[in-house]
DNA sequence: TTTGACTCTCCACTTGCAGGAGAGTTGATA
DNA sequence: TATCAACTCTCCTGCAAGTGGAGAGTCAAA
């Protein structure tokens, strides 16, 4: 009988992993004096702490090691268990795969500008959206503004000061913008709206995507074209590539100063480029 | 101004999460009320939240974006810190790697095998250590066992019932054995010990390693091959190598019942295989 | 004024232990 | 046999990044 100190050099397992082990019933002491509280370990369980040790190699958690070893299991019951591992793992890997990926293109980036740069890039999903919107073509930029801003009331009618546009050229025109303007509608009420000249606010789905990237830019509209290179460097450099037209949430607009609070939002629907 | 759940859907964050990252320092919102409490974030703060996020996806703990947004770093303090990041991540991935090798080994074992297999095999590191200890090329299995029943009553009485043997063959030798048989002792107590025929038990080192494959065998020696067989398998089939001699360790031999109860660790020193 | 939706703080829980406090045990020595 | 160092015990806190819930207070519209 070996006590708690001299079990622990031999497996290389420290006293308090032993005792914790022992605590949530993965391996109790082949003995317990019911006095003084003390543990006594056969040395044949270092054969069971190398099994642990084994299971927890792969990764699994010590509940999951424990039903493995103390309630003796079916084999299906642990192929499920490494199945399901095994895709974890698979999933742990391409995870960190992807921010090694961020961080190294961050890293370029800094080496290559010198500073660190003001627009910051993230990824996240959108639920498919019920807007009300136009779609139309634009000769320019002024035009598209003035689109928007003809739109802008009836988004505030509905207590909704998030106008949005999706952009449906491949690239990023300056004239001629094929453009859907809208704002998102709570379901049911997505009667079509009469703008002037017979053109009309109507329902459409903005589809949902899995992943969208995205970035915040505080200021005038002139200025956008910085967020929209930073955000397609960082799309191109951090193994994405674009799937969908383009985006753009008007979080805020501040239309007295030129818009020099306004919020935009640039998204682009993404993928992760494979090989 | 937006009150934290309008706030935190358009962010897509929960709002238990900005809770967290205002009591933590990360993200205090605009304006807080003193009387009620109440948080309210400025439009504006997406754009941090954004920025969060895009740090968050790249791994960093929310300890030191805060640091990042909140104290405004150097572009070398930021770049160090993305540099830790970068080789924490590669470790990672390298650890994943290796856990679902070895995941992808046991389930081919089990599928091969049907059952699960007695032998669990793990992996650990070694300390350099001081022995006494002899080598000697010894005719057969027996003749082992003899001189392991040589050297015992000195191991013993150094207090340490920790007998040891190192296999200097390469492979799985059967006959013309080259065997060293020995005990730790504790550093300056490493004078020679005579046994007969003029041999000596000498100091030495048995050299430290880095990872070490072993399983625990737990009964009769002349069903060790078994072990053997599991261990070689398993190295192979995890991406292992074997880089060293062979080890036994006997941590305890019952020399009345033909060693029902005696105890062997089977260890062989190994190093990840490169590609 | 009521109501329902929203928000607040505080507490417990998650994983696998590590560190430490304060008290009790063991085994060898004086 | 008393003592002493080394060992062990239980209990508490802390770690990361929140989630879930309880109970109480707040807001805005009807």
């Amino acid at each position: 009988m070996l006590r708690i100190g001299d079990f622990s050099k031999i497996c290389q397992v420290s006293v308090k992993a032993l005792r914790h082990w022992d605590s949530i019933g993965l391996l109790k002491p082949a003995l317990s004096d019911a006095q003084t509280g003390y543990r006594y370990y056969s040395i044949e369980q270092v054969r069971t702490v190398n099994q642990v040790l084994a299971f927890r190699a792969m990764g699994l958690g010590l509940p999951q090691i424990t039903q493995l070893l103390n309630e003796n299991p079916t084999t299906a019951d642990i192929r499920a268990m490494l199945h399901l591992k095994q895709t974890e793992l698979r999933q742990q890997i391409e995870d960190a795969a992807t921010m090694l990926e961020v961080v190294e293109s961050r890293l370029q980036q800094i080496d290559h500008e010198g500073a660190l740069p003001g627009y910051a890039v993230a990824v996240k999903s959108s639920e498919p959206q019920q807007l009300l919107a136009i779609r139309e073509t634009v000769p320019t930029m002024d035009a598209l503004v003035d689109l928007l801003q003809e739109t802008y009331p009836y988004a505030r009618q509905k207590g909704n000061t998030n106008l949005l546009a999706v952009f449906h050229d491949e690239g990023y025109e300056r004239e001629q913008i094929d453009v859907e303007v809208g704002f998102p509608t709570d379901y049911g009420s997505n009667k079509p709206i009469p703008l002037g000249g017979g053109r009309h606010l109507l329902p459409t789905t903005l589809p949902g995507t899995e992943l969208l990237a995205y970035t915040v830019h505080k200021g005038e509209w002139i200025t956008l074209s910085n967020g929209y290179v930073h955000l397609g460097r960082w799309i191109e450099s951090s193994g994405y590539e674009i799937v969908g037209p383009g985006r753009e949430i008007f979080h805020h607009i501040d239309w007295e100063n030129q818009q020099k609070n306004t919020v935009t939002e640039l998204q682009f629907p993404v993928a992760r480029r494979r090989q």
